[in-house]
RNA sequence: GUCCCUGUAGUUCAAUGGAUAGAACAAGGGAUUCCUAAUCCCUAAAUCUAGGUUCGAUUCCUAGCGGGGACACCA
């Protein structure tokens, strides 16, 4: 085997097809790369296509002439069958039989590993998210976040990184001081006690503290003494602190089992602390970090990132000074080749400082902050403080009881427990995918009713396809075993299956682009395009009732289908069903 | 005031600078002797404004208008 045979093996059929029509043009002396090849608007003009503007330029000649000479002197080869011009665009159509016969060979062996790549191969990388705060609600906007950087760590795992998940628990600073000062003034054990969750309880405890403090000056007083008491280690309050972090972690826990997220690491704010105060007199040394009208700040006004506030006039820590020693950890500890933040925009300058600090003290690392947008509320942004928050349990509660009285209806046979392990399932689908259907960039207004839904374009419609494709091969196995025909491509010849084959071929590629935006959302719309696809396909052409050598080819290609929406749906952490 | 994000059907979202701007929900119409109708098919419906760059702009640049957010002691 020659080394292009070799690297013709390795390369996805995806590559292999654009490489071939590389290779056809510069027999004609033209140079393009693959990526100059686009994808005509509908099917019957091609299935890849060369605008011929830019190269015509160069030639001094007019695309549409240049266009029609190139289609007349190229001859089709490999798994090209035929091109033509149309207007300025040279069109190529592809050998969908042996496309087809070598894409399923592909899939079927690589199997999960189809879709992956090595382009980024033994890079580690950790990945920050979730990051929340005890003593606070944990809201759908918390959940925007852990559904993002968990499909975000997946992704990175695809593309050949060692990936850790990190989270940050967000155990100190205001906010606690506050819901301790609440408990301890206005709440009786026997209401705690009474609580049947007890970090929902203190999420709402910390909304009450805030109303109750308002612009009360003692009251301010009192909650600034509750966080000196908390950094100095006064053994009352701290044994209250330990007490109520605990409710919260548990309930955040009992979170992430729902969602299926398991983290490697944690870190916690509390302990950053110390480390951060301990740095400090190091930190002081640099010009930019000094004393300001008695607090101690970062001044990065030449960086047009304005002040940072690290340490306040009363001594105590703020945000800033336990990222700093967290982020030199993270790298020492894990040999990082990058840190990967995911927190929303609202954030970008706080981080942006981070950087510029850790630049400034010499440290020479690759950081990135992704950023998405937050989640707000038709009643406006969604915020713990004013309590103006939808709760992950409240939407999880309502749509469990409707899922579980849809599926109840649909199957009277099940058992109790498959009911609720499906609409569980249901449920997380219709959440995770909800929160993963936009871009980054895109403000969600969450929408109880949007959230309950679980028709079109949704994950319950992902994992109703799955089940009906499924279904397929349950009902093969009782009617048709033991049907044994050579496989002729030939067979695979609607349009529809022709549009799946092409959807096949695309999703390496989608993985990378996802990865290099780190958004998800892209991976979101292919799945749903393929899931879509293969509705009308089911719809429109039989498979079991197919006459046997058509059956065949069939099964082939919904076995790669349902190999690749097993992927992408895992990466997404959209729980499969074989049945709903 | 400065900076960041954003403006596409009634609504929520798509569209590496490319050919006829795609979906979903909502609206109206249709499909079940056939592998799950949580599905499918059909109809109607959109690029904020003005310039600029380009063979070509929803996409890039400038300005304006609209929406959201961040800017010294919350995280």
């Amino acid at each position: 085997m020659t080394d292009a045979d070799k690297s013709a093996f390795i390369m996805p059929i995806n590559e292999k097809i654009k490489k071939q029509i590389v290779n056809l043009l510069a027999k004609q002396k033209i140079k393009i790369i693959a990526e100059d090849l686009t994808i005509p608007p509908s099917p019957e003009m091609g299935d890849l296509a060369l605008p011929c503007f830019e190269i015509a330029k160069i030639q001094k000649k007019n695309p549409a002439e240049l266009a029609e000479e190139l289609a007349a002197q190229i001859t089709p080869s490999g798994l090209i069958i035929n091109l033509k011009n149309i207007g300025p665009y040279l069109n190529f159509f592809l050998d969908y039989t042996r496309v087809a016969e070598q894409l399923f060979k592909e899939i079927q062996k690589k199997a999960e590993k189809y879709g992956q790549n090595k382009q980024v191969k033994g890079q580690k990388v950790m990945i920050e998210y979730s990051q929340p705060n005890t003593h606070k609600e944990f809201h759908v906007g918390h959940l925007r976040n852990v559904c993002i950087g968990n499909a975000l760590v997946n992704v990175y795992k695809n593309c050949g990184c060692k990936v850790v998940a990190a989270n940050y628990i967000g155990d100190s600073g205001a906010h606690i001081a506050k819901t301790l000062w609440y408990l301890q003034n206005f709440v009786n054990q026997t209401d705690i006690a009474k609580a049947d969750n007890q970090g929902e309880f203190l999420g709402r405890a910390y909304t009450q503290a805030v109303a109750a403090i308002g612009d009360n000056q003692d009251r301010k007083y009192q909650v600034a003494e509750i966080l000196q008491k908390l950094e100095n280690n006064d053994p009352k309050i701290i044994k209250l602190w330990q007490q109520t972090k605990k409710w919260s972690l548990d309930h955040f826990q009992e979170i992430y089992r729902e969602l299926k997220i398991n983290f490697d690491v944690y870190y916690y704010e509390s302990e950053e602390e110390k480390a951060g105060k301990k740095m400090l007199p190091k930190l002081l040394k640099y010009d930019f970090i000094k004393k300001s009208q008695g607090a101690i700040i970062a001044d990065l006004q030449k960086y047009d990132l304005g002040v940072l506030v690290l340490i306040r006039k009363d001594g105590t820590a703020l945000y800033g000074i336990k990222d700093i020693p967290l982020a030199i950890k993270k790298f020492k500890k894990y040999k990082l080749d990058t840190s990967i933040y995911v927190i929303d925009n609202r954030q970008a300058q706080y981080l942006k400082q981070i950087f510029k600090i850790l630049e400034l003290m010499g440290f020479d690392k690759k950081m990135i902050h992704v950023t998405y947008e937050f989640v707000q509320l038709k009643s406006g942004i969604m915020s713990s403080r004013t309590g103006n928050v939808v709760t992950y349990e409240e939407v999880k509660q309502a749509a469990l009881n409707k899922v579980i009285k849809e599926t109840k209806q649909r199957h009277p046979a099940w058992p109790a427990e498959k009911i609720s392990l499906a609409s569980q399932a249901i449920v997380m689908a219709a959440l995770k995918f909800g929160m993963l259907k936009s871009n980054n960039n895109k403000v969600i207004t969450f929408d109880i009713e949007e959230a309950l839904d679980v028709n079109g374009f949704t994950g319950p419609y992902l994992q109703y396809s799955y089940a009906r494709l499924n279904s397929i091969f349950v009902k093969s196995r009782k009617t048709c075993a033991g049907i044994d025909v050579k496989l002729d491509y030939k067979n695979l010849a609607a349009t529809i299956e022709k549009e799946l084959v092409k959807n096949l071929l695309k999703y390496p590629q989608i993985i990378l682009e996802t990865k290099q935006t780190n958004d998800p959302s892209i991976l979101v719309h292919y799945i749903y395009k393929l899931a879509q696809d293969f509705n009308a396909f089911y719809h429109e052409l039989p498979v079991i009732q197919a006459e046997p050598a058509v059956m065949a080819v069939r099964f082939e290609l919904l076995k790669s289908i349902k190999q690749v929406l097993t992927n992408g749906m895992n990466i997404l952490g959209i729980p499969i069903l074989k049945e709903m």
